[in-house]
DNA sequence: ACAAGTACGCGACAATTGTCGCACGATGTC
DNA sequence: GACATCGTGCGACAATTGTCGCGTACTTGT
């Protein structure tokens, strides 16, 4: 059951909440608008086609909903990476880890995960 | 008087015509379609938005239709991968020349051309 | 001169994406 | 209890993208 991918404006989301595991509307917007300038609404609408996407999933904690990501940072990050470097520059092999270097979101540990992966999906 | 990015579906008819420099909407149709499956109405729809968006341009040769492409190869695909990386992995600094190695669409001076657009580009 | 094939201008439609707003019910406050 | 809030469910709209098809004008073989 392969999710889709996230759209531009799902990624940020996504992203924090990755960062944090779990997190209600209110604080994922609180997180994200400011750069990006939305209003509560556009944040949450956002939020509801993620979950029909199987990106993130809503669990009751205390009366409120609060969201979840359901699909994995690092395979994520990996597979997105792996489907422009092919659409966009034509590279089918492995991509090297050293085009990750530099990234604020990858910690040395993931980026070693990340490295397993990229060769890994190989096959498909 | 910077032009928009290519859309996914806009990327092959562009790199088509970086491969060749001139061709006719039929041609350009026979290059992608096989591998798109579209038909030929959709090839020149897309070719007419790219008109739109300043990413090709038109000339009557022989009173034929010929397109050219008007973006660079190497600075749009420099710009396009640096938008993602900054996007999806938030590497803001330049880019590794390595993460390029294996591109079947890039030849060896290429590869050197796109390096120094990588560390221009960075101030932007 | 006519039929068949092309090229081209344009309009059309559904799906996806970016953004909101509104109405309603639960909650907390004086 | 009346009111101001907040969280939620949902509907709405415009722009972009992916795909076509139609009608018309033009070229060409017989």
């Amino acid at each position: 059951m392969e999710s889709m991918q996230p759209s531009p404006s799902e990624l940020p989301l996504l992203k924090a909440l990755w960062s944090k595991p779990q997190l209600s509307a209110r604080e994922l917007h609180d997180q994200v608008a400011g750069e990006l300038g939305w209003s509560l609404s556009s944040t949450r609408k956002t939020l509801d086609r993620m979950i029909d996407k199987g990106l993130i999933t809503v669990h009751d904690q205390h009366g409120l909903r609060v969201y979840r990501a359901s699909v994995d940072k690092i395979s994520t990050l990996a597979e997105m990476t792996r489907q422009f470097a092919r659409a966009v520059l034509e590279i089918d092999g492995p991509l090297p880890a050293s085009s990750f270097t530099g990234s604020k979101i990858l910690s040395h540990e993931e980026l070693e995960e990340l490295q397993k992966f990229l060769d890994e999906e190989e096959g498909k």
